[in-house]
DNA sequence: TAGATTGTTAATCGATTAACAATC
DNA sequence: TAGATTGTTAATCGATTAACAATC
């Protein structure tokens, strides 16, 4: 791509999967075009936020008409680097490791779990789906090998920092944290987190209190 | 409680966990009083902000002192309900219901999954930990049975919204949703969604792309 | 007391929404 | 063409941060 347009904010990076999976609904209804305002029907979304989320990455709607939801598909995919194979190393061999494993596999296919790490030698060789459970010391090694660009951090929270700083250490920019930490990252990582604990504490003060 | 002070907005209900999971830090270190930027320190966040969003629920700070731990974790549990067992319907018994089901027992005491649901007959009657799967049909008599007050969506997408539906028909009226799908829900109904695919589509945006 | 830190008001920053000219 | 809908500017709304008087 080469110019990254004026900086994106988080908020619209993180709708455009949201308007990806309403593009692959669409597919499936032979819809060949569609309006801001319809997806904002379908999506409860404001259509002049789409509208202007969009257009930050260039015109691609038609006047009167909308967007085409082939080429909408096309752009959004490009514009979040879907277009190509994406490897991702999973660290955690738990419950939940084996369930993101199976998960994401399913969901899309161009993000890959393409290697189980752990650091608990009863773990270490096991299967997991189709992949063998690596030891976390070889992780770059693996890294360079596989060409990893993505971790997924699947470990308890006591863990969770010091596997962070192994895979900042063996070049991972782009890290989705599951572990109930608060992770210390340098400049130019991107780490996501996303709890269940967290989240279902945040819904409970929602609970009418009788 | 009784009144429910001026609406509190969700982004700083979101971080109040964050805080809960600080103090809980803190009293295993036995640290008995914080300052609001010690806080920051710890969590990167503007101390300005976390006064800010604490006062919101009462002066519970002693100027020139800061925060009592032991204080700030009673009332961060109160505020979020979490000062009495909440019991969670888990909707789902594949992997990640399972998954789901193991972690959150850890995690934290007060929510505790109750019940386990699927439609599929192959899994009713199987164990799930401790629990056995019940028959989705039987969501409202549960429901009644074991107070069931909050709901997780492990489903797939497209059995997702039915499922939705269920839960609130039954009057459950917090739910958190695994699936990726843009669910419908009736005004009164808290849902917070949160997807694995999702997140990691938006995160591929900050790859390097060569 | 002097130093530290809260609670809160005012200032800033950013994100959402409304409105509309351009144009398909 | 007339009606519809984009792209974009301006207006609004909300959230974050700075600043500081009150006070422990």
């Amino acid at each position: 791509m080469g110019n990254k347009e004026l900086r994106i904010s988080p908020s619209v990076i993180r709708r455009l999967p949201v308007y990806l999976r309403l593009v692959q609904e669409l597919k499936e209804l032979s819809i060949a075009t569609i309006s801001s305002q319809e997806m904002g029907d379908r999506l409860d979304l404001n259509p002049a936020q789409i509208r202007k989320d969009l257009a930050s990455f260039g015109e691609f709607g038609r006047k009167g008409v909308g967007y085409n939801v082939a080429y909408l598909d096309w752009k959004l995919r490009q514009i979040l680097n879907l277009d190509r194979q994406i490897n991702v190393a999973l660290i955690g061999a738990g419950h939940l490791g084996i369930a993101l494993s199976n998960y994401a596999r399913f969901q899309s296919e161009r993000i890959k779990i393409t290697a189980v790490f752990d650091r608990d030698p009863q773990k270490i060789g096991q299967k997991v789906g189709s992949l063998t459970v690596a030891d976390a010391q070889d992780l770059p090694l693996y890294r360079q090998k596989y060409n990893l660009q993505m971790g997924i951090i699947a470990v308890p929270a006591s863990a969770a920092q010091e596997v962070c700083d192994e895979l900042v250490a063996a070049g991972i920019k782009v890290i989705l944290n599951f572990a109930p930490a608060n992770l210390r990252i340098p400049k130019g990582v991107h780490l996501r987190n996303t709890d269940v604990t967290t989240e279902l504490q945040a819904l409970a003060y929602y609970l009418e209190n009788e």
